[in-house]
DNA sequence: TTACGATAAGTTATCGTTAACATACTCTCC
DNA sequence: GGAGAGTATGTTAACGATAACTTATCGTAA
């Protein structure tokens, strides 16, 4: 007891005796086991963050800014990766639960057997929020970014230079943000009268990995070389992230084809190697920092919170950055 | 202790008892205790890398290697950031030893106060390995890229390229590997007869924040414009790094000039940004999933290990890759 | 003098598991 | 019918800390 207190630095100990746990702590290399510390004491003071794709740099902007926000509070952040769905997420929620973390964020998009997973955690008390996880529980806070009217303004931005034929690529029908951005993509095409043309809208090519996050780049580039074999192809696309944009760029050029002059195009992220491509990419920015923040502020409330609180929702602005690849009006 | 059995699987439990107990779980939300089960079993099944520039495409494809090698064995990866140097180093350090983790993987800069806390680890018996990180430890494996000759055939190419005023930008004694890179270069130019001059090796200047790791294109758009101002301006760059290398090439432009036929470039890692740059980067391409993989076996070896084995180093081969930044051969 | 608070250290029980051992029953085989 | 193996469950004692309580000493204010 006396060397718990010793090591804690709480409570009455002699200086002298001080003196002689800490130079025995030295001789034996002492160190307090954590673990016996947190199972008597019932938190650890350390939180966990579940992220997909960690090679995105909107997952690791996400990932500082959680993190610094945890600091500030003295907690610390442990992050799991899982890249590939379900099981995955299961794996990563199963062994932050194993670790008695005081909390979980989850950054991953929605699963059937992850989202089961986490409502049983919530329901043994373990505050979750999600970022962007299509995820709706009592007591699940939401943090996610504007998807819906970010899809809008940026096709209402391909509206607005005059294009008529805009194709969307990358439609995921089950990630829910994605989902949102088509459907904002769908508004404001219906707001200005334009057809929705299904031919347009490309999904997931058959033969590329399902559940793999980070190929998003070959998807973009698949549905664009299809959009380009239709008879009457598009003047505009408008990809579901920068990465499928990116693709799709190289698909463009490939089939020798000028970006903005043939086809524009508009990304949605706003990742580093948006402002650096070349052309470099319009896009839809989103506030990572803020998202990662105000989830992590979200956990701590519920951490160290007074009672239940029941589910927040929080849906943050998102900015249309206009660059090259989206071009000047056309006539 | 039936509970037990049943939860963790194995023993002999009637199929009438499993099913009373699965029902008494499911209705009393009962979650198997993990802090508990390791205090008690004395192990956890996971590892934690510690990781400093997560936004650096070098680190996340590091994790995603690290983590697959270990997910093969069943063992789990917590990720930790330390951002800036030694205080940062010293907590992730800690809340992993907090959690018992059963090994630990060390990807961050060395410094004092960390090696000593590691030092202090491996001595209570927590397996760790260090990739690219300078500290030497008779238990401490050591798996790192071949830094020397990286910077050697770096430099080297720009030398068979025609060029003898060749600069290194983003020298840092502090920094091991960087140092290595560094000794390269020198060593190819002493080589070639062609003298060392100190005015082309620029280090950190000193307006910019010491110890954080990722503002290195900062500090390779600020070492550029200093060359530039030299009465003598260097033909060609060797940087430390491609971030680095891509704040060069940004002062460069803005300086008027032309990559390659002014000023040739060359970097180091070979980052996914290198491709796409314009022009694009000739740059030292880094075996950053084999430097993971072999990191995560080692550790595994010391974990599930037979007695102690000594200190191992694996030191991997770099390939040189030319793009369009260090251009053609000179008269 | 008494009493009370501050200081210092020891005791006990507990956090939730599981390894190891003990007990009991059933079956099979010689 | 008894020995031995296999099945099923219960008991005990850790794992290593700390909260809460107890005991003891000392100084000092009433």
């Amino acid at each position: 007891m006396t060397v718990s207190r010793v090591v804690s630095g709480d409570g009455y100990v002699s200086e002298e005796t001080r003196e002689k746990v800490l130079k025995a702590v030295k001789e034996l290399n002492y160190r307090r086991n954590g673990l016996a510390r947190s199972l008597k004491r019932q938190f650890t003071e350390t939180v966990g963050l579940v992220l997909g794709d960690i090679s995105n740099p909107y997952s690791t902007e996400l990932a500082r800014a959680v993190r610094e926000t945890l600091l500030e509070q003295g907690f610390n952040l442990f992050i799991c990766i899982s890249e590939s769905g379900a099981k995955e997420d299961v794996i990563a929620f199963e062994s932050l639960a194993n670790h008695s973390v005081d909390g979980i964020i989850v950054a991953t998009r929605s699963n059937e057997a992850g989202d089961r997973y986490l409502s049983d955690l919530v329901d043994t008390n373990v505050p979750v929020v999600a970022i962007g996880r299509d995820l709706t529980h009592k007591n699940i806070d939401f943090v996610s970014p504007d998807n819906l009217k970010g899809g809008f303004d940026a096709t209402q931005h391909l509206i607005d230079l005059g294009h008529k034929r805009i194709a969307f690529i990358g439609a995921n029908l089950r990630s829910g943000s994605n989902l949102k951005r088509l459907q904002g993509y769908i508004d404001a095409l219906e707001q200005h009268d334009i057809p929705v043309d299904e031919r347009l809208i490309t999904g997931r090519s058959e033969g590329i990995a399902d559940e793999v996050g980070y190929s998003t780049e070959e998807i973009g580039f698949e549905g664009m070389k299809r959009l380009l074999s239709l008879p009457d192809p598009p003047t505009a696309v408008f990809a579901r992230n920068d990465f499928t944009a990116i693709g799709a760029m190289r698909a463009i050029s490939e089939a020798g084809l000028k970006i903005p002059n043939d086809i524009a195009i508009v990304g949605f992220d706003d990742i580093p190697l948006a402002a650096r491509m070349s052309p470099s990419l319009t896009t839809v920015r989103q506030p990572m920092r803020a998202e990662g923040q105000i989830a992590a502020e979200m956990l701590l409330e519920r951490i160290t919170g007074k009672a239940n609180i029941s589910r927040r929702e929080r849906i943050l602005d998102c900015e249309l950055i206009v660059r090259e690849s989206s071009g000047h009006r056309r006539q």
